[in-house]
DNA sequence: CGAAGGCTTGAGGCTATTCAACCAGCGTGG
DNA sequence: CCACGCTGGTTGAATAGCCTCAAGCCTTCG
């Protein structure tokens, strides 16, 4: 399973990944009080879940190293993903409504991430007013980009859909300090295909359209974004 | 346009909609706090609307009576409904990310709404830590319920997608107090086709498809759940 | 080396879309 | 009053897009 190791206790304080996960506007002591917040760091290995729907709700993790998706597994078998999520992201927010994971959340690579136990993060919210109306900014911030996916769901083809998925994915990778040219993706053609409505082969075969087009030039997992323009155009976000 | 209106200042602590707004766990004296909250009620106008993306997000809305629809229009002008709001539902959840709505909210009907300013929001939770937990819950249900639709959009038929939104409806109104087996929907079919991610055309013949099966019996905008069994086995949640 | 997983490609079928005609109800104005 | 247009809904026929099934390739790993 996962292994808590404490070994490197970075502090929020000295991590380069704060901008993300923590408010900015925090003076000396705020910073200090929530420096011991995280309890401790909790490895991931690849394919391994870090918390499952219908598991207590005990924690919201904040992902240091590695890449996960969050889905969900109908009766029926079938899986849906309702998105990746990447260094800086918090994980488990669907927990606040009924006390459990409504989701699960299965690291891509092997991922370290920062755990915050739910009563701390309550506690220090009272004390520290620009902690809670961080975390409802995230909250909203997650409803807006369901949001997206749903617009993209319910309005695409499959070649737009998948524009806008990695634009998307560069763009954020791009507010990380990465190149927003160079793509390498820590999923499957299934797990995209899952998360954007379609199915392998026609991800597979998107993916053949758009270089065909000379939008972009793909290397099994490797992408490159050729041309920009005329990406977001097909995205319909241009 | 709208209208502000105080001449009916029904106090939350009066109101038999607060246990869905409102934390249930509120002592008189929260209560009392609370109740200055509201500042004031806004009707909205059939096909009117609440607010609209771009706008500076300035308040909360809580849905006294009426229904909305949440939705967005792309650059194409295509059309995406995230959802339909009905009373004790909460508006404007999108705002807080950005200092702006990101998205439109118009009412289906004739409709009246709770103002309740973001500043005043803000302020009161930090006094009452209650209801800053109430929020968080709620915004947590309002990503919990996006997912639903991407799980919908993901992996089901037109038929399937329609048994799950109307039993989905039939228990949002059985929780205030509505039969479970009648149902007046105040929403257009082009409106449903476009949460559902269908066309309008589409969503009559499956109507029609129901209909045959026994499943349910529709006048217009009345329907009646005839096999609730059956029709939850179909929406694939049975 | 063989097996398995991830990906690509092809052929055919099915679902939902598109385009179109048509109907019912409703408000307007002659 | 009826004719009229308008909106919202239903229905039909043809088409497009995606899914399904199937085969085959490449890489990885035991």
């Amino acid at each position: 399973m996962s292994v808590r190791d404490t070994q490197h206790p970075i502090a929020c304080s000295a991590c380069n990944l704060r901008q993300l996960c923590m408010p900015a506007e925090l003076d000396n002591e705020q910073m200090a009080l929530v420096d011991h917040l995280v309890q401790g760091k909790r490895r991931v290995a690849r394919g391994q879940s870090l918390f499952h729907s219908g598991m207590p709700f005990e924690a919201l993790f904040a992902i240091r190293t590695g890449a996960f998706k969050t889905c969900m597994r109908s009766a029926q078998g079938h899986e849906q993903v309702f998105g990746f999520q990447i260094a800086g992201d918090l994980l488990g927010l669907d927990g606040f409504v009924s006390g459990q994971y409504c989701s699960d959340a299965i690291a891509l690579e092997d991922a370290q991430v920062c755990v915050m136990p739910v009563q701390q993060l309550q506690d220090l919210s009272e004390q520290i007013p620009a902690l809670a109306r961080h975390l409802q900014r995230i909250m909203s911030a997650e409803i807006v980009q369901e949001r997206s996916l749903l617009l993209l769901l319910g309005g695409m083809r499959a070649e737009e859909r998948l524009a806008a998925f990695l634009l998307h994915l560069t763009e954020r990778m791009a507010v990380r300090g990465f190149s927003s040219q160079e793509l390498v993706l820590c999923m499957s053609r299934q797990d995209i295909g899952s998360c954007l409505g379609l199915q392998l082969e026609t991800v597979s075969r998107a993916f053949g359209k758009l270089v065909d087009q000379g939008l972009i030039a793909v290397d099994k997992r490797h992408v490159r974004i050729c041309n920009a323009v005329a990406l977001k155009a097909k995205a319909q976000l241009a």
